[in-house]
DNA sequence: CAGTGGTCTAGACCACCGA
DNA sequence: CGGTGGTCTAGACCACTGG
């Protein structure tokens, strides 16, 4: 039975998706249910279920207990945003990536960073701000603040060899992060380090890591604009 | 035995996430195989493939046939982008959402665009030119070209009842969509529409939607700065 | 009520991996 | 080779929905 090299439920849900891509099929049609695929298909209505739960968990049908497995208004098309280190990125791009560092120390946490990393103002953090190139052009100001309960040797890192980010996805695996994206003109410092002039608009992602217990570490990116877009593709 | 209310294959996944949340396994490690958690939990071995097919399809672990099953490395969280209808956004906010609609034209395409759509140059386009507003306040510039086969009725629409984008959710359902968000200045007209200063940095996202067969559109959305921010949530 | 999906079982055969 | 995951089946009981 299971010879073929495209499992069953596979081909099923491909029936399934190419019926809807083509149209036939339009958002709150009914798909057919697991005992009429059972039918269809020849097969046991554990892999129906099969397929028809996949296919809900991408988002494609919507199941209703006692009602029916129908298509899903296409709204949710989405992309995936992925937290990755940027040497890996830069090295995919075929360029090479150095670092420039402007300071690693421990300080004491203001107020703002003390919440952020959920720590008593005034307790220990590692603070460091480097400056990311590619091909020896400046692409990201990295101005970065990690709780020392979540990676304790954290400054011991040769940061032109390992990247912050890597440190922390190797020592504080994450489990939960937020984002914001804004627009914002660089300040004094941040526009004389990626040699932009002050007016040159720069995308900042605000970035808070958790790790396990712990909020591993906060950190402001600031990228020039007209060097940097973040792209990205939505499958259905 | 189903007259748990939390079915035993969630309870197993529940188990198991602890247990890497906390850091009791660690990347690479492995997990209890299908048949030691079928003895641990006294289920069958469909019900121990689903939690852990299902833990895979999260990303949480990885599976390969014939070695084991281990705590993945927790690089790739990742988060959602959707593409939502700004009326429903605003709305969700508890805000006011109206639309002043600038432009609502029927054009021939120039390259640019006829590129992006698919079609040949000089054929026939939709355009719109709106600002969405929140509260009275402009939030968003929307400069868009409609692939008349993917929505022949577009220009029809009351765009000041029903934004661009939920037209064409509705009537295109989309298969596939790319983007890309930059740091911009405002042109004139842009800061002239948003009451902005020509030097307020901007986020812009350029988006091309797929629908089925056609290129559905292709769209350029002028956020305010200091007034937007593009935030999320990862998860792993 | 009949039909649907939600879950579960106890088997089964297979392909693959590592020792 | 034994252990692993990948797939599949033929049944089962349940909860829910709709007419």
């Amino acid at each position: 039975m299971q010879k073929d090299v495209v499992p069953a439920y596979e081909q099923v849900k491909a029936w399934v998706r190419q019926h809807i891509a083509r149209g036939d099929w339009k958002p709150g049609d009914p798909v057919p249910s697991e005992s009429a695929l059972m039918e269809q298909f020849g097969i046991s209505r554990m892999t129906a279920n099969r397929a028809l739960r996949e296919l809900a968990a991408e988002g494609l049908v919507t199941r209703v207990q006692g009602s029916g497995t129908k298509v899903a208004q296409l709204h949710r098309i989405s992309s995936q945003l992925v937290i990755r280190d940027i040497h890996e990125e830069v090295a995919e791009r075929g360029h090479v990536h150095t670092t420039r560092i402007l300071e690693v120390t421990e300080e004491k946490a203001g107020p703002a960073v003390a919440e952020s990393l959920g720590l008593r103002k005034g307790a220990r953090v590692f603070h460091t701000i480097l400056v990311h190139m590619e091909n020896g052009v400046p692409i990201q100001y990295e101005d970065r603040y990690v709780n020392p309960a979540a990676a304790p040797d954290y400054l011991n890192t040769d940061f032109t060899q390992t990247s912050p980010t890597l440190h922390l996805l190797q020592h504080a695996p994450l489990t939960e992060a937020s984002y914001s994206i804004e627009a914002c003109l660089p300040n004094e410092v941040e526009a004389r380090e990626l040699g932009i002039r002050r007016g040159e608009p720069c995308l900042v992602m605000m970035r808070r890591t958790v790790s396990g217990a712990h909020a591993a570490s906060v950190a402001r990116l600031v990228y020039p604009g007209a060097r940097y877009s973040i792209a990205g593709q939505f499958q259905a």
